[in-house]
DNA sequence: GTTTTCACG
DNA sequence: ACGTACGTGAAAACC
């Protein structure tokens, strides 16, 4: 019989600390442990096929096991509670799967699992542990498995009796004599002092055992230091071996067959898992569901097709209950019906009739998924079908619940929200089925964190504005970007050659890790800061480096040209559409905080700051006849800061006047207006940043390149001049830790389990986010409504101008010459009435061929 | 797939 | 003692 025994504390912590914390979506549970054990115990199962299992945990002794040598683990630090908490959970889960759990107050994990192992008998024994020590368990019927999570994974190394004589030179027997000599300071074992791994495994491989070595001290060939030390610490050395010794003798049943699983509970299983919203394990599990309501219905998902006058029956059925729920993939819709779901494609006939019919349609209440995607296809399917009354979609409701969760697919969504086991087959049908459960608990969740108007004012309308803006697209230079890029190879061929004569030989520039090598170990140049895996060099580190050595200034020179070269012109080249224009992807449930992210490619981060770099922006123009609008806000994000504090003084301070870095200037320097300097006011501006981000005097300090005490004091003279801004910031913080989320003017949330965290990186970590979130997500707010409200505009007065894109705090439209000035005003009124603050908006607006001269 | 770097607000 | 500002995406190297 062959018998898997996991020491459940050592897989636990290994799982834990090999995967980054994860959260419940509310952020109340930890769930990385429980995660991480599950994977190793499934990867276990696989390799191994038991016929049966056990799962041993420590259980805290009431005394003291080792009387003779109380400092004995007592040392051993405590689980964080980020990890305690996922322990009753865990066996509660385990016990639920059907596997025996074996505990024995005052017992080690690793003492049940030696009893265990030399139980075997004719069976077979697999240990599966974290840990070393079990090494020494090895028999001919007894392997180890010594399990890890590297980057997420679960791996497992098989040790049996020629495995460890390859790596340790020793029988398993002898595993116990050499730790006894070489002791094990996270065990508190404390061997031999001065005797490490190299010659405890030296000793023993030649003389056997620590028997041998003592009773022969005198005769046997070592070193006289040697010699000594093990003559000094001989009770030590026998000490050590006991307490490293493996037990044997714990009272658990040693009879395998009492570990063969028992039939697991799937329901408890299942709902154990939905609480932890590891949607994914169920299925992975593949338990027998106890329940699936999902099964009556599969019968009667019906695929028909509709002929003409079964579409418009159809969609007269839908006009009567005034609501309809669907999925939609390219051109293929997929309704929920009384009897499950019906498909409708454009292989109907009266295909499109129905779609204009349907889509149109003003009364019907439509909920469905990724509604940008339906906007998005019937532009491009027919311009004349428009949509309307789009009252739902899934994936903004569930990012709206929680912006963090990184994934927004149909699947999860229906899994957590309408909690439902989904079948393989159909899948789809079934995700339409369940839309209006999932529905009714997201709006239910909507409600509650009255996010009702974020989703239907601002959400919902910015979906149609997005494909709209995706579908019109920038149009480029695409002449222009190309001959821009071959100049630049030819500056960049140069300096490479430059370089590699000057360094003195020739490699990847490319590559941090050679340019490292070459820099800091054969030029001897000095290193400053170290990544994980090199030396650092990023532009903060060459920068300190240049002037002492021009070499260092030419790379420097390299990365800016090589990153303008890869990354912008052959970058944007490779997504130039047919009709000359690049279509970039603008997603709507991508970043934490509210803003918008623009891939494939990203136009939010065209180079502006560099005087080459803006050149990049010359190739983006206006298509013949039309020229670019374009508006910022100016200092949004401080706008909001005041606003938001309710903070007289910086309130004041914009309405006095337009350089509010000046007037901070004057405000932490204590000065006139008239008497600060550029270096003041540069410095302020670095102060105002820092607010934003939640600040750090450090960061301050290496930011602006004054010294952390000078920071401190600019941070401290700031506050004290801005008091409403620093009871904010003490409130802020305080409501999260309390309520574990924060949110932005108009509601949106996020959760900051990071304020939990027993790690003070993290939990200052949490603070800052806390800090900058509702800043940063109010302004994204702001210009998602001034967006809606331009691209209404536009439509209501019927101008053939087009808003084309946006860059966080500037919006681009491309107009007719013609009407340049009427939408310049328009974008501008929109853009500053878009809220009524306590300070008012300002935008700025330009007007140009190209990007470069508009802005 | 992860790491490093660097472009933007 | 340690690492340090918020939010993104892309390219290239490296494993």
């Amino acid at each position: 019989m062959k018998l898997l025994a996991l020491d459940g504390n050592s897989i636990l912590n290994r799982a834990f600390y090999g995967i980054k914390l994860l959260t419940t979506k509310d952020g109340s549970k930890f769930t990385n442990g429980i995660y991480g054990f599950l994977n190793i115990l499934l990867r276990l199962r696989e390799e191994v096929s038991p016929d049966a299992v056990a799962i041993a945990f420590d259980v805290k002794a009431p005394t003291f096991r080792h009387e003779m040598y109380s400092g004995y683990k007592a040392n051993r630090k405590g689980m964080p509670p980020e990890l305690a908490q996922q322990m009753p959970v865990l066996k509660e889960l385990l016990a639920a799967m059907g596997y025996k759990i074996l505990e024995a107050p005052g017992w080690e994990a690793d003492d049940i699992l030696g009893t265990l192992a030399a139980g075997a008998g004719d069976g077979f024994c697999y240990i599966a542990t974290g840990d070393r020590d079990s090494l020494q368990l090895v028999r001919d019927n007894v392997n180890v498995l010594l399990a890890s999570t590297k980057m997420g994974r679960p791996q497992s190394v098989k040790y049996d009796r020629e495995k460890i004589k390859e790596e340790y030179l020793v029988s398993p027997e002898q595993m116990i004599d050499i730790k006894a000599l070489m002791g094990d300071a996270s065990d508190c074992i404390p061997g031999v002092a001065g005797i490490g791994q190299k010659t405890a495994q030296d000793l023993i491989s030649r003389f056997g055992s620590i028997d041998e070595i003592y009773a022969n001290l005198d005769t046997i060939d070592i070193k006289k230091g040697v010699h000594d030390k093990l003559e000094a610490d001989k009770d030590m050395a026998y000490l050590s071996r006991e307490l490293g010794t493996i037990k044997t003798d714990a009272p658990v049943e040693t009879d395998y067959a009492a570990y063969v699983p028992s039939q697991p509970d799937a329901f408890r299983v299942t709902s154990i898992l939905a609480e932890l919203e590891m949607y994914k394990m169920i299925e992975r599990l593949d338990l027998k569901a106890p329940e699936k309501p999902a099964e009556e219905k599969a019968e009667s998902i019906c695929t028909d097709c509709y002929e003409q006058e079964d579409l418009k029956l159809f969609y007269n059925l839908l006009r009567k209950a005034g609501e309809a729920y669907f999925t939609f993939d390219n051109g293929e819709f997929l309704f929920k019906t009384d009897n499950g779901a019906a498909l409708i494609s454009p292989e109907n006939g009266g295909y499109a009739a129905f779609c204009s019919d349907f889509l149109f349609d003003k009364e019907i209440k439509k909920y469905t998924y990724n509604s940008k995607q339906l906007y998005a296809f019937f532009y491009d399917y027919r311009e004349d079908i428009e949509v309307n009354n789009i009252c739902g979609d899934a994936m903004l409701s569930a990012y709206l619940i929680n912006p963090s969760s990184g994934a927004y697919d149909l699947k999860r969504i229906i899994a957590e929200y309408a909690n439902a086991e989904i079948p393989e087959e159909n899948e789809a049908a079934f995700f339409a089925a369940y839309l209006p459960l999932a529905f009714d608990k997201m709006n239910a969740l909507i409600e509650e964190h009255n996010q009702k108007r974020l989703l239907d004012e601002i959400e919902l309308p910015l979906a149609r504005v997005l494909a709209s803006m995706e579908r019109e697209g920038f149009l480029v230079d695409a002449d222009g970007i190309e001959k821009f890029g071959t100049d630049l190879q030819g500056r960049i061929s140069t300096l490479v050659e430059e370089i590699y004569a000057e360094v003195g030989c020739e490699f990847n520039l490319n590559s941090p890790k050679q340019l490292g090598e070459a820099l800091f170990v054969k030029m001897g140049l000095p290193a400053k800061k170290k990544t994980k895996s090199g030396y650092s060099t990023n532009a903060e580190v060459l920068e300190g480096l240049a002037a002492d050595y021009p070499v260092v200034a030419k790379i420097l020179e390299y990365r800016t040209l090589a990153k303008l070269k890869s990354t912008y012109c052959d970058g944007l080249l490779k997504v130039i559409g047919t009709d000359g224009r690049i279509h970039s992807s603008l997603n709507q449930t991508e970043t934490r905080t509210g803003r918008i992210s623009s891939t494939e490619p990203n136009l939010q981060n065209i180079p502006v700051r560099s005087e080459l770099g803006r050149e990049m922006r010359k190739f983006f123009k206006a298509k013949d006849g039309c020229v670019l609008i374009d508006a910022d806000y100016s200092q949004i994000e401080l706008r909001v800061l005041a606003h938001m504090a309710n903070d007289k003084n910086m309130i004041n301070a914009f309405n006095d006047g337009d350089d509010i870095h000046a007037i901070t200037a004057s405000q932490v320097f204590n000065m006139p207006l008239m008497m600060v300097t550029p270096l003041m006011r540069s410095r302020a501006k670095a102060v105002n940043f820092g607010i934003v981000y939640g600040i750090g005097a450090f960061s301050l300090a290496k930011d602006i390149g004054v010294t952390r005490a000078e920071a401190d004091s600019y941070i401290k003279g700031y506050l004290e001049h801005f008091s409403g801004v620093r009871e904010y910031m003490k409130t802020v913080v305080e409501n999260a830790k309390e309520k574990g989320y924060v949110e932005t003017v108009f509601a949106r949330r996020r959760y900051l389990p990071e304020l939990t965290s027993s790690n003070a990186m993290m939990r200052a970590f949490g603070e800052r986010v806390a800090l900058n979130m509702p800043i940063q997500g109010t302004a994204a707010d702001i210009i998602k409504i001034a967006m809606i409200r331009v691209y209404n505009s536009l439509k209501e007065q019927c101008l053939n101008a087009r808003l084309i894109m946006q860059v966080h705090d500037e919006l681009i439209v491309e107009a007719p010459e013609s009407e340049a000035k009427i939408v310049a005003g328009i974008v501008k009124k929109e853009m500053e009435n878009a809220v009524k603050m306590r300070v008012a908006m300002q935008a700025d607006v330009g007007i140009g061929k190209t990007w470069y001269e508009s802005k």
